[in-house]
This record gives C-alpha cells, structure tokens and sequence, in this order.
RNA sequence: GGGUAGGUUCCCGAGUGGCCAAAGGGAGCAGACUGUAAAUCUGCCGUCACAGACUUCGGUGGUUCGAAUCCACCCCUGCCCA
C-alpha cells in the first residue's frame, strides 16, 4: 500500500502540495522526508505525537526521516497561532531541550545507521546561528513577496495585534531549513502541524524557485475533540510525554477517559493497529465501547511507556475501579514519620500529593462529601493518617477517578 | 519621538473612593444521574492554623480615616502620526 495511502486511511492528512505526484514520489522509492520541532521545553508532549506518528508509519513504509530541531528557530520563536511573543530562549535553554527530544523520540523511529532510510537528527543551529544576514538576504530574502506574506493566515491575525521583525523572519528561516535539507540530504517533504501550513508552503515553494526542483508540503490533522477542543490538555497542562511531568497511570487515564465520538479517530492516528480493527473497536456502542477505550488506553501508554508501565497502569486502574482492591501501580507518595508528626492531616497531605492545588480546595473536596480513605467517606475535615494506618498504605479516593496511595517510609 | 486607548483573579470580561476577594461567562473541582463517556441539574471556585485572618486588580511612591478606583513617575501592549 502507497504510503500516502497508509496516511490517509488513518486519518492523518489535512492538507497537501500536489497530491498525485507525491503519492508517486512515494510510490518510485525512498523519499526523505523531514518535521521541524521547536525545543521550548524539555520534554515533547501529545501535540508532537501525531506527527511522530506519521514518520514513524512513513518509515515503516521504506522512507527516510529526518527530524529537525528548531536550535536556531528556537531562538526567535513561530507566531503562527500565539496570540502574543513567545519568551525568548538562551542557547544553553535550547541545547539542552535539543537533547531530550532526542531520547523521546528514539522509541518511535529507527536510527539504526545501517538501515537506509535510517532516521536522522538535525539541528537547524548548524546552518542559522552562523549565518550571514548579507548573504542570507541576497539568496534567500529577495525570492520573497512581502506582499504575498501578508495575507498568509498565519500574519493576518498578528497583524491587528502587533507583530516584530524577528518573528516575522520565522517564515524565512524554516524555508531556508528546507532549502538546506533539500541540499544536504536530498529531502523534498515537509511534514508537520496543520498549523505550518503557510511555512511549509513557502519552504516547498522557495525550493521550487530556486532550484527548479519538486517538492511538498503535507500538514497532519491537530488532535480536536469532536467539538472541536484541543486534546491533551489536563488539569495540570499539557500532557506530556515524559514519565516525570506525567506519571504513565495519568496518561493511561487520560484516554481511558476520551469521549466516545473521538475514539476511532484516536485508535487511527495514536496506534499502530490494522484499519479494520481500528473500525471494529470504533462501532462498539454504548457501554461496549469501553473496551476500546481499554484498548486505546494500553496501547498509547505502551507505545509512549512500554508494555511493563502500559501493563502496571492498566492493573492499577482495574483494581481500583473495578472496587476495593489495592491495585499495585497506582501513584504513590511515601511519608516520612518526621513529616507525619509534623502534620498528620488528610487534607495537606492531599495536597502534597499534588490530588488537589491547596489545602482549601482539599477541604472544599471533602466538605462536598468527594474524598473517602480506603473506601470510607471522610466528613471530618480534620481527619489526620495515624502511624499504623500508613505503615499498611493507605489508598485514598479524591472524586471518581482520582487515587493516590500513600505508605509510611 | 508625538497623539491616543488600554494593562483586573487560570482565560475572557464588568467594576471608576467605602456595600470589593471584586458582576457575568468559560475552564476547573465536587455532588446527583451514568458506562472511569457525553448532556443536564446543584454546590464550590485567592491563600491559610477556614464561623476568623491574611494577600491580590502592570510597577513604585503619594493623597485619604479608607484606593482596583484619585495624583505623580515608570514599565508593557494596541491604534494613529513621524
């Protein structure tokens, strides 16, 4: 099946350049590819996995990726779809980020250099931090239309709002990446966000001035609800990729927990199982449809997580929905006997624990009659863990869905 | 640089001397109903040692018994002009 093909069928694709000669371009042999990532934090989070997705399935299908890392773009910041300037990062901020994106992605793509179409990582700070504006100017700048950049969707809503120089220049800067990536490495597609769409353009386009040369654009779909939300937001931010900033049970839970109406849509695009499948799962009706929810929960964790933590978060979650159980893997906060003789309530230990953001919204929570110990409702909100309650481990209940074990050191 | 409109709690957005921890909406949390879903209804929604106290309305000073509200200077943002 043409690789294009695979895209399509899962539901990645929102728009493309060209559509029937890249779908031959796939279909002639190894086509590189590239996805810029801009390093403004240190972990990825679940808006990246779409287009790791994508790469991971086009490398699948025999072609070469090249991830890119925004070292350099990093440095001004892309004011497509922010409504104000971005904070501008130090270099050391931006190396560092650089690095742990790396080992991230290394679970979705294969960068064993004796395959072919090996996956690469490139940093784009090789070839824009010592860059000459003169030159720059003169090879890149006068092949662009400012007029035409203006109405790009992208400037358009800046431009009632204020917007610099320096951002202005993104647009430039990720075309030349292209044209650099076209030169070094032969790459002739981006891929990336919905939201590149105008850069990615302009990229395609500069290549195909310059040089007389093909190439494409192909932007994915944005992760919406079917309402038209972004997805992967939780109470405390984004979802992140890394074990650290969100443990594998609350991820396992965020999708345990996906609307009936975009589960299909997330099997298709957040696994790797067969289409049909994919659709079986989509069908299930009512509360039948759990079960793909249980399954697209497994998967993605196991994918981001692996099988083990995909496997502990799954437990965790049966034993304590499915009632009473000390499930094994739930998250778990340990209390030192100093700590407990210091202050023994329930409610700052609640909050410690990061169940609530403050004792007062921990003391409104049991007022309201949502927090029980170990199956027991709690009213007084006062209660305090006594010493031989802990060294058992306690599970305690915030709601439905949140849980937290506490044990004594 | 000049003129002008602004900067309010997580977000949007009221408030122009005491009745303001600050209307309304959204988000979020909890309760009922459910399928660990959605929709709906109800309560909560600055912090704390929580019937009380403390800290917030761009910043710093000032006027006042009392300031988010008045004054001065400063910082930031939009728009218009150069």
């Amino acid at each position: 099946m043409n690789a294009y093909d695979i895209l399509k069928e899962r539901g990645f694709i929102a728009q493309v350049t060209f559509e029937e000669d890249l779908r031959k371009a796939f279909d002639e042999g190894m086509v590189t590819f590239y996805t810029g990532f801009d390093p403004t934090a240190d972990s990825l989070h679940i808006g990246h996995y779409i287009p790791i997705m994508a790469m991971a399935h086009l490398q699948r299908a025999g072609h070469k990726p090249i991830a890119l890392m925004g070292g350099g773009t990093g440095m001004i910041g892309d004011p497509s779809g922010k409504s104000d300037m971005r904070k501008v990062l130090t270099v050391e901020d931006i190396d560092h980020n650089v690095e742990c994106f790396k080992k991230q992605m290394s679970r979705f793509l294969d960068f064993d250099q004796s395959r072919e179409n090996c996956a690469l990582i490139v940093n784009n700070a090789d070839w824009l931090r010592t860059l000459n504006y003169i030159d720059f100017l003169r090879e890149v700048g006068s092949l662009f239309s400012v007029n035409r950049m203006l109405t790009a969707e992208c400037y358009k809503q800046r431009l009632e709002r204020g917007l610099t120089f320096l951002e202005f220049n993104y647009m430039l800067m990720q075309s030349y990446d292209f044209l650099q990536l076209n030169h070094r490495y032969n790459c002739i597609l981006q891929t990336g966000g919905d939201d590149q769409w105008s850069n990615m353009l302009s990229g395609a386009d500069l290549i195909r001035r310059k040089d007389q040369k093909p190439a494409f654009a192909l932007t994915f779909k944005l992760l919406l609800t079917h309402d038209g939300r972004k997805m992967g937001k939780t109470e405390k931010g984004a979802l992140w990729l890394d074990a650290n900033k969100c443990s594998p049970y609350d991820f396992y839970q965020y999708w345990r927990n996906v609307d009936d109406q975009d589960v299909e849509k997330c099997l298709g695009l957040l696994t790797f199982l067969p289409m049909d499948e994919v659709r079986r799962l989509g069908s299930l009706k009512d509360s039948a449809i759990n079960e793909a929810k249980r399954v697209l929960a497994f998967e993605v964790t196991k994918l981001i997580h692996g099988e083990e933590e995909a496997q502990k978060a799954q437990a965790a979650a049966e034993a304590l929905f499915g009632g009473g159980a000390q499930g094994g893997n739930v998250p778990t906060t340990t209390v030192s006997q100093d700590a407990l003789a210091q202050d023994a309530r329930l409610l700052s230990w609640m909050t410690k624990a990061g169940m609530t953001k403050s004792n007062g919204e921990a003391r409104k929570a049991i007022q309201q009659g949502g927090v029980s110990v170990n199956d027991e409702k709690i009213s007084d909100v006062d209660y305090a863990f006594t010493a031989e309650q802990l060294s058992e481990g306690v599970i305690v209940k915030k709601g439905k869905k949140t849980f937290q074990k506490f044990i004594l050191e």
